[in-house]
RNA sequence: GGCCCCAUCGUCUAGUCAGGCCUAGGACAUCGGACUUUCGCUCCGACAACGGGGGUUCGAAUCCCCCUGGGGUCACCA
């Protein structure tokens, strides 16, 4: 049998990352046993606007590197792949239940159900909805409908039966059906409901295992009833944790109150503080547009598809006792669901980070300058000052920059942190702190510097080694120790207490733009 | 509240089904230390968990029961 999954979102306009690890987990179990992953769009709800609201979703997939053997764009026999396209086959199994005696009108009113609600409630028992409507006559269906009252179909749930799944994270479920209500599986207007839609098309696509977050687990009793109705064979379930939010048991959530909250909580607050510090320099909003709930947000700023694919699949699976870091083609070899966890799993940022650290340092330096130039390309940096980013001449300096850079970079956009190399001399900032603590209030470096620059200006070639070498040379006929120079050095020209090696800077930097910046910082200490 | 699910370091997890190999392993984070002109990296070290109570057993993180706690869900949303 072939085993065939599927991941079904509503196109909300954006791809939310604890519903893009469900589709990891189902992706990853067709492609562990030579089947397929489908994609099927639940637009039942939505009607305008569906096409622009799925492309960041698809895109997504297509980032994370999640292909779909059938669904949007690529088709397949299972079409169409649109709920709202699929009205023919809901019509058809409703009318099988109809006829089944397994689903009845009902010509209720909202006002009528949620009274019976509140009165179940008022007397403290479990609200059932009571069946009027299976006593109404023809003539008084007749007679409603002439009034205008549209009914809606029911599902017929036989309350004294159980219905029990055996779940393959889960193990077995069980449930009373005399607790059940009566599901309403199609609107007036004939339009289905989730939880029959869902049946019937997961038994038309012959979906095999119905993969998804444990928030489902409670509908599955309902479904399973539907499947049974129709005389479809149960597929195999299983339901993943969800995902939480960092430090806590709680579903990740979407929800704006939420997303305020999480701004707030200390292991989330850096990824929303590198929103608000990147995006606005790229023309992409802050937080308020994308956030960490969203995958966007990780190919936006700069992460990489093989660290979010690392640090997904491992929430809530792992391989073994030791193992963190593992390729796409690791997991997709070894992933079963016997080793998915129960309990929910909280999203990690750092950890996040780690993976991503690791797979970062895997690229060579082309494909790290490839990943970065995009980001000083929309900050509107120019190389050296001068060149566009994008332009060939400054590609070298970039790539050399980030060579010097080694392991300081972790997601693409931290390259915006280096934008001193990229600014002209006049405008370099000088950091406060560092400035004063080094050069305004650490006289003899300030002289020692002004000394040392007359070296700087003749030293040949000027590239690390030969600096090197000057300024080891000037210390011992100083007579000083490097640490009493170098930090004003560093800070005079790169205007920051920190970075990559000092010679590295002053090569990448050049000679002129090096006496410019020494210059400046020295007539600024006065 | 009803129903359902879950419960090991701060976090992600291994171990639970087949009880002893567990004085509970790894990773991330944290804190020390080494290296370095700074930062980072790397290396070394430290801290740190079986929710509680009863059983069963020679022996329980592992099996059983109860309690507690957390979460999910109770729509003419998905």
């Amino acid at each position: 049998m072939t085993i065939r999954t599927r991941f079904a979102p509503s196109p909300t306009g954006y791809m939310h990352i604890g519903g893009m690890r469900t589709a990891l987990f189902n992706w990853l179990w067709a492609r562990h046993n030579g089947g397929q992953f489908i994609l099927r769009i639940d637009d039942t709800d939505q009607q305008r606007n569906v096409e622009e609201a799925l492309q960041p979703i698809l895109q997504a997939f297509r980032w994370l590197g999640l292909d779909w053997d059938e669904g949007p764009e690529v088709e397949g026999p299972h079409g169409p792949y649109f709920q709202s396209q699929r009205g023919d086959l809901y019509r058809a199994a409703a009318e099988e239940l109809i006829a089944a005696n397994r689903a009845y009108f009902d010509y209720d009113t909202p006002e009528q159900i949620q009274a019976d609600r509140t009165e179940a409630e008022k007397e403290k028992r479990q609200y059932l909805n009571i069946r009027r409507s299976l006593e109404l006559t023809d003539d008084e269906k007749r007679q409603l409908e002439a009034n205008g009252r549209q009914p809606v179909l029911r599902f017929l749930v036989q309350r004294d039966e159980k219905i029990a799944i055996d779940d393959d994270v889960r193990g077995h479920v069980e449930w009373d059906c005399g607790l059940i209500s009566d599901p309403v599986i199609c609107r007036a207007d004939g339009s289905p409901l989730y939880n029959f839609a869902t049946v019937v098309d997961d038994a038309q696509m012959e979906i095999t295992h119905v993969i998804r977050a444990e928030e489902h687990l409670t509908n599955t009793a309902v479904q399973a009833l539907i499947f049974q109705a129709l005389g479809y064979e149960l597929p195999t379930f299983a339901h993943i944790p969800f995902v939480a939010a960092p430090g806590t048991k709680e579903k990740l959530s979407k929800r704006d109150k939420k997303i305020e909250k999480y701004r707030k909580m200390p292991q989330f607050k850096k990824m929303f503080d590198a929103a608000d510090r990147v995006f606005p320099r790229i023309g992409l909003g802050s937080s308020e547009t994308l956030n960490p709930v969203m995958v966007e947000y990780y190919e936006q700023i700069g992460y990489l598809p093989e660290g979010i694919f690392n640090a997904l699949s491992r929430l809530g699976w792992s391989y073994d006792d030791k193992t963190e870091i593992m390729s796409r083609e690791f997991v997709v070899e070894n992933f079963t669901l016997d080793r998915v966890v129960k309990s929910p799993a909280g999203l990690d940022p750092d950890k996040l980070d780690s993976y991503q650290q690791h797979w970062m340092n895997e690229l060579s330096i082309e494909e790290k300058t490839n990943g970065c130039i995009p980001f000083l390309e929309r900050a509107n940096l120019k190389a050296d000052g001068l060149h566009p980013v994008g332009s060939p001449e400054a590609r070298d300096g970039i790539a050399r920059l980030i060579t010097a850079l080694g392991e300081r970079l972790t997601i693409f956009s931290d390259i915006l942190d280096y934008d001193e190399y990229f600014v002209p001399d006049d405008e370099l900032q000088f950091d406060e702190k560092a400035f004063n603590k080094r050069l305004r209030k650490d006289e003899t470096a300030a002289k020692l510097l002004r000394k040392f620059r007359t070296q700087l200006e003749t030293v040949e070639p000027f590239d690390a080694a030969t600096t090197d070498a000057c300024l080891h040379t000037f210390c011992e006929a100083e007579g000083i120790k490097m640490g009493q120079i170098i930090h004003a050095l560093r800070v005079a020209t790169t205007g920051k207490p920190k970075g990559p090696g000092m010679f590295d800077c002053l090569e990448l930097l050049g000679r002129e733009r090096c006496l410019n910046r020494i210059d400046r910082a020295l007539a600024a200490v006065k």
